[in-house]
RNA sequence: GGUCUUGUAGUUCAAUGGAUAGAACAAAGGUUUCCUAAACCUUAGAUCUGGGUUCGAUUCCCAGCGAGACUACCA
């Protein structure tokens, strides 16, 4: 029982036995009150001064009134403006604390034995490495898994690798040309960009001889067309389809290669996947569903032989789902998936972490899957969009050399976290601990800048803010949290005995108070992350968080106080604080040291 | 053109329809006999415009202006 639903259920009865108002208390309207008014929660009581035709501020004192008779957590109560502050009792906080403050698992809701819930994101092309897009799309994914966990239901994440078409080819087309054999071991580069210098050596190569076509007199379209090596890549494409041996096993070799970059950069994002789908496998799948549809009358076929669904009536276009040559398109195979992974795991819900640019698509896939095909699991379909990463000079556009590359971000960031330590001169590191904290707190910044905007928003990328360790920052939070293990260990050298129940009567200050129940309400904020599938919630409540933590620190040095029962009191604050920080910051995928 | 998203301090971000719109960075100033100064405290600064609904609107609705995305037989 919380606080919100002891008083919602409270405010119910008093309702109807003052004024015969027979409403469910609405939870949103009990509040947390603000700070420069006395009172731990706020009841807003002008939704009932019409029904109960009175005063706001007599419904308000009447209502308070015959509250703290019928609550004895309440001590006090007062009324501003029609707005009903009520004191809950220190007990009822130092309870609280000593019940929880050493729980490891605080806020975190044991997993329920239900459908899963299925989580796709990621989903990269193979033909180029990883960019800060892909970043934030990564983040979102593992992030949003992780606080759907922690709210109870159990996550299967799933990774669509585009590993097939044209693009591959292009850089297929371009290895052969240009490549003379270099291969990840013989050039010492990473798979993944191996590959994607080839399809920049692609276009580079491909835009010169449209340039010569040009020369020669032809249109530009034709010269896009009839450039020899874009012909290359589309017949390479079609013996692809066709299976040829040789295609087939240099399309894998390529694609391993990739493989092996993706994982080093998975990594070391800290993410993985239950299970990777490939397009490759599963292009060809929705023909059937197609059919389907046409047999049901809601497709149709054109007279040029395609196959297309008509979205009018829901405000959106006509749309292709077979070529005329009967060969399928992005979204029919989005359509055979859903029904596959609709097979394989029956989850409860299926979530797509993709990029705002394709709202369009997941609309009429919702619409064809729920209304068209009747699928149950239509309706269950969540498009979790999120807005582009700009730049300050623009946005990232590859062809223009604008694209900042995960793992070069991710080097970068690693080297102003060692900077910015050195700097400090905190030199009690072994090298291998230093790797690691430097690690923690670069990545760590770099995950929490991005997690901390809502999703839904289009976000500035500024490197030289992004680095700053100051502020609203994962380091700031890291600091605060290696702080507080600095202190907890501290007092287990001197063998203070903290770990046991409050005495009833501690006493608390307002900074205090305030800590107290900033930390009362983590576990309502991790429900209402996962209602809303935003890590920004958690990010901004921990950033809170220790801000606060900070400034109760500041106030009294916690080993100086004499007072026994009050060092008690702070050091469980603290070591709840500490939980807290580390629950919450693993939920955005972000490690916080013991020490820095 | 149509559809969708978005507009908050100089800048980057907050604010389930509730009280005096919060932070951070940048700017100016201050704090260290003290549990880690990557800290803390001061000061200054904002809801694009116009209507509407409401006891109450940054939030919901309408119109306008600005920004972005989509509007492929690419994925």
């Amino acid at each position: 029982m919380t606080l919100e639903s002891i008083l919602a259920s409270a405010l119910q009865n008093t309702l109807k036995s003052l004024y015969q108002i027979n409403i469910d208390a609405d939870p949103k309207l009990i509040q947390p009150t603000r700070k420069e008014f006395s009172g731990d929660r706020t009841i807003v009581v002008f939704p009932y001064v019409k029904l109960a035709r009175k005063a706001p501020d007599m419904v308000a004192n009447e209502i308070g009134s015959q509250l703290q008779q019928t609550l004895d957590i309440i001590s006090a109560f007062n009324v501003v403006k029609g707005y009903l502050n009520i004191s809950i009792k220190e007990s009822f906080w130092t309870q609280y604390l000593s019940q929880h403050f050493n729980e490891e698992h605080y806020g975190l809701v044991p997993l329920r034995d239900e459908a899963p819930v299925l989580i796709e994101y990621s989903s990269p092309n193979t033909n180029k490495p990883l960019h800060l897009g892909h970043v934030r799309n990564n983040l979102l994914g593992h992030s949003v898994s992780k606080i759907t966990m922690a709210c109870g239901h159990p996550v299967v994440q799933v990774n669509l690798v585009n590993d097939r078409g044209i693009h591959i080819c292009k850089s297929m087309v371009a290895w052969l040309r240009y490549g003379n054999g270099e291969t990840p071991e013989s050039s010492g580069l990473k798979g993944d960009h191996l590959v994607g210098n080839y399809y920049v050596a692609f276009d580079k190569h491909y835009k010169e001889e449209q340039q010569q076509l040009i020369a020669q007199g032809l249109t530009p379209e034709d010269a896009e067309q009839q450039a020899s090596i874009m012909l290359e890549a589309r017949e390479m494409l079609r013996q692809w389809e066709a299976g040829n041996p040789t295609v087939r096993a240099l399309w894998q070799q390529m694609n391993s290669w990739v493989y092996n970059g993706f994982d080093q950069t998975y990594d070391r994002l800290g993410i993985h996947f239950d299970k990777v789908y490939h397009e490759s496998e599963t292009y060809l799948l929705g023909k059937a569903l197609v059919e389907e549809g046409l047999a049901k009358g809601v497709f149709y076929k054109h007279e040029d032989g395609s196959v297309r669904v008509n979205l009018e009536a829901d405000g959106l276009d006509e749309k292709v789902l077979l070529r005329k040559d009967g060969t399928s398109v992005y979204i029919t195979q989005d359509i055979g998936t859903a029904q596959l992974r609709y097979e394989e795991f029956h989850p409860q819900k299926m979530i797509y972490v993709v990029g705002n640019e394709q709202n369009y698509h997941f609309d009429v896939l919702k619409l064809i899957l729920g209304k068209k095909l009747e699928r149950p699991f239509g309706d269950t379909i969540l498009h979790l969009s999120y807005g582009m990463v700009e730049l300050p000079n623009g946005k990232m556009k590859s062809r223009e050399g604008t694209v900042v590359d995960a793992d070069d971000l991710m080097d970068a960031m690693y080297d102003e976290a060692k900077a910015s330590t050195e700097a400090l001169g905190k030199f009690q590191f072994t090298p291998e601990e230093a790797d690691k904290l430097y690690e923690m707190v670069g990545l760590g910044a770099l995950k929490y800048f991005i997690l901390k905007v809502d999703p839904t928003k289009n976000m500035l990328f500024n490197p030289e803010e992004s680095i700053d360790f100051n502020g609203n920052t994962a380091p700031f939070i890291q600091y605060t949290h290696a702080r507080i293990c600095s202190l907890l260990r501290k007092a287990d050298d001197q063998q203070l005995p903290w770990r046991k129940d409050l005495p009833t009567d501690t006493a608390m200050n307002e900074n205090e108070r305030e800590l107290v129940k900033a930390l009362y309400q983590y576990p309502d904020t991790v429900l209402a992350a996962g209602d809303n599938y935003s890590p920004a919630l958690i990010a901004n409540y921990i950033y809170d968080l220790s801000k606060q933590f900070n400034r109760f620190y500041q106030e009294t040095p916690i080993m100086k106080e004499t007072d026994e029962s009050k060092r008690l009191l702070r050091l469980q604050i603290a070591r709840l604080t500490a939980i807290t920080i580390h629950n919450g910051m693993d939920l955005l995928g972000i490690e916080v040291p013991e020490r820095m």
